[in-house]
RNA sequence: CGGGGCGUAGCGCAGUCUGGUAGCGCGCCUGCUUUGGGAGCAGGAUGCCGGAGGUUCGAAUCCUCUCGCCCCGACCA
């Protein structure tokens, strides 16, 4: 990468006014600022702006990465289908893949992700356990056909992934390597200058048993996590556990069991508003399919249903609520006036339906209810964490309670085992020679997407305010005027003496009124500016701001460059 | 895939209901003036009005079909 750059030359067009389709900051302002350029829905091109971020962002990944003891290889975009098959995901993995036929009517689709691939090559070159462990990555394009693509790099259609692949003997070794990654991690966004977390994680498409997010946190973040406000403990609420509520002993008298009428009443709301009752008095009754037959879930009226937690608690492999003709043969009745009391069917109910008195539920007929149902007098239920956490539910790991908090996904970690290795037949012989499936794991960084998350993170109503190691430039030199001769002698002698330094320097050489060139450049947020003008230079002083700080200040015109390197060194490390 | 919306100059938009010379702001080009927070004046260029059919003397405008894009939902490392 060239250290500088001369603004009059450079590809970059900046936008006084967002396009119309950017809804969110980060995008706005890569569009504005001329870092990326769309060319269809999730497809973007990197200008050159943006290319010089996204560069500083690899650079970052792959230290990191290197210094953790991977190593760095490069997959194809394009793989054939047999892989695919062979693992099994070819069948599952959905639209997402895209897929293709080539000349000779051979099926390929574009890489969405890579552990068959690298699976491939580690099962034809490595033979022993002596050769392991092994981490290999890659950063490289990946096409996901995305359902609906949106705020820019955060979830485009193609995007640049770093993903690590590991290979161990044992469980042991790939426990170390998880961590290891995790330690990685943490240092790499922490080098970017994010505020983030690492939270435990559902595992998702890719399969595996456990897992961390690293969340950049953020407001337009499209996840929440729940953290605890006394311990370390943090989850994505997808996953996020709740710890039981002691069981209150109700001193309320149980009344009487009570069907009423309720035309039309199907939702929690119209329920409570008719029957004049709050919807934690009310048990939503939801009939569920799934592999292991029809299940039945009761959460209280307040709260949601977490469908993975509902599959964990009975061991399905998978949960989809039912259709009406299910419900119907289930409960005797049409959907909305499910309810536990005589059914006969499988029963779970989430830790805050027991000890109920004097509930509602639906009656198991059309158009009623039961007033006064009590759990345990009128019907049996097994006991699960089965709903959605909100803010305020206890911690499972302390007495603290749990917070929520939006978050971008920037980075995935995860333990495989030998899902892929056994379907694809990979061993090593061990100690006694015998073949053995490796044991692997799986470490994902959004390269663009945490490009994105540093700007949700660091801007103000003018624009962007790099964090140093992130910047395109780490210095821009501003000329008031470059009509007046002086200005310009000195902006240019002080653009070679930041580029003698060693500076990434970014020189506003155009002929544009200041105004512009001020909006310009807090547009594109680059963490120094000085500002040479003919009235300070008379007195042989130029002025440096820092894109963060309100003030300016004024030093001598010969003292600039060395006080450029002092504010990156002391103030703006790793710019 | 369901619901809603939008395609008019590089960008942001008006014009469409009620058919009749394609407009505005920003940007761009030329010249002069100006030079510390998106300058002023004067001149100028730029449109397959997303595409294809149709109705009509005449279509950006009405009808049909199509493609693209955006939003909400479902879905998703």
């Amino acid at each position: 990468m060239r250290g500088t750059m001369r603004f009059s030359r450079m590809l970059l067009h900046t936008l006084k006014e967002s396009p119309s389709d950017a809804d969110v900051i980060s995008q706005k302002l890569m569009m504005r600022s001329g870092m990326i350029l769309k060319v269809a829905a999730g497809i973007y091109n990197l200008l050159p702006l943006g290319l010089r971020v996204i560069s500083k962002v690899e650079g970052i990944v792959r230290e990191e990465m290197n210094r953790a003891g991977a190593q760095e290889v490069s997959m194809p975009v394009v793989m054939p289908a047999e892989l695919w098959k062979e693992s099994g995901r070819w069948d599952v993995y959905g639209k997402e893949l895209l897929r293709f036929k080539d000349r000779h009517d051979r099926e390929f689709c574009l890489g969405p992700t890579h552990e068959e691939v690298i699976t491939d090559i580690v099962r034809r070159t490595v033979r022993s356990y002596r050769e392991l462990p092994l981490n290999i990555y890659q950063i490289q394009t990946k096409f996901r056909d995305e359902i609906r693509p949106r705020f820019g790099l955060m979830r485009g259609r193609e995007f640049t992934m770093k993903d690590a692949y590991s290979f161990h003997a044992t469980d042991e070794c790939a426990e170390r390597e998880y961590r290891n990654m995790y330690d990685a991690y943490c240092r790499i966004f922490e080098r970017c200058g994010l505020k983030f977390r690492a939270v435990e994680a559902e595992t998702g498409a890719i399969g595996g048993r456990f897992s961390h997010e690293f969340m950049v946190l953020a407001e337009t973040g499209e996840d929440a996590i729940a953290s605890c406000n006394a311990c370390s403990y943090a989850a994505n609420t997808e996953r996020a556990e709740i710890r039981p509520p002691e069981t209150a002993i109700s001193n309320e008298p149980a009344g009487p069991i009570e069907a009423v009428k309720t035309p039309g009443k199907k939702t929690v709301e119209d329920v409570s508003a008719l029957l004049k009752v709050a919807p934690s008095r009310l048990i939503k009754t939801l009939i569920y399919e799934t592999d292991k037959g029809v299940i039945v879930a009761l959460v209280r009226g307040d709260y949601e249903l977490n469908e993975m937690k509902l599959c964990r608690a009975i061991d399905a492999e998978w949960v989809k609520l039912a259709d009406e003709e299910t419900v119907r043969k289930t409960t005797n009745a049409p959907s909305g006036f499910a309810g536990p009391v005589g059914l006969k069917a499988d029963i779970w109910a989430d830790h805050g339906v027991r000890g109920m008195v004097n509930g509602v539920t639906g009656a198991n007929a059309a158009d009623e209810h039961l007033i006064n149902v009590c759990e345990g007098r009128d019907f049996e239920a097994q006991f699960a964490d089965l709903r959605v956490v909100v803010a305020g539910d206890a911690c499972p790991r302390c007495k603290g309670a749990l917070e929520i908090f939006r978050g971008i996904e920037v980075g995935h970690i995860f333990k495989l085992g030998t899902k892929y290795s056994s379907a694809l037949s990979a061993t090593f012989l061990d100690e006694t020679g015998k073949a053995q499936p490796f044991i692997m794991g799986c470490y994902g960084i959004g390269i663009g997407r945490t490009a994105a998350a540093a700007i949700e993170q660091n801007h103000d109503e003018a624009g962007i305010i790099w964090p140093g190691p992130l910047a395109p430039f780490s210095c821009e030199v501003v000329p008031v005027n470059v009509a007046d001769e002086g200005t310009k002698k000195a902006a240019e002698a002080l653009y070679h003496a930041l580029q003698e330094a060693g500076c990434e320097t970014l020189l506003d050489d155009r002929d544009e009124r200041p105004g512009v060139k001020f909006k310009d450049a807090d547009l594109i947020g680059i963490p120094v500016r000085v500002t040479i003008g003919e009235r300070n230079l008379k007195q042989g002083l130029v002025e440096i701001k820092e894109r963060r700080a309100k003030e300016a200040r004024l030093v001598k015109v010969e003292d600039a460059a060395a006080a450029v390197m002092e504010a990156l060194k002391t103030r703006l490390p790793g710019s």
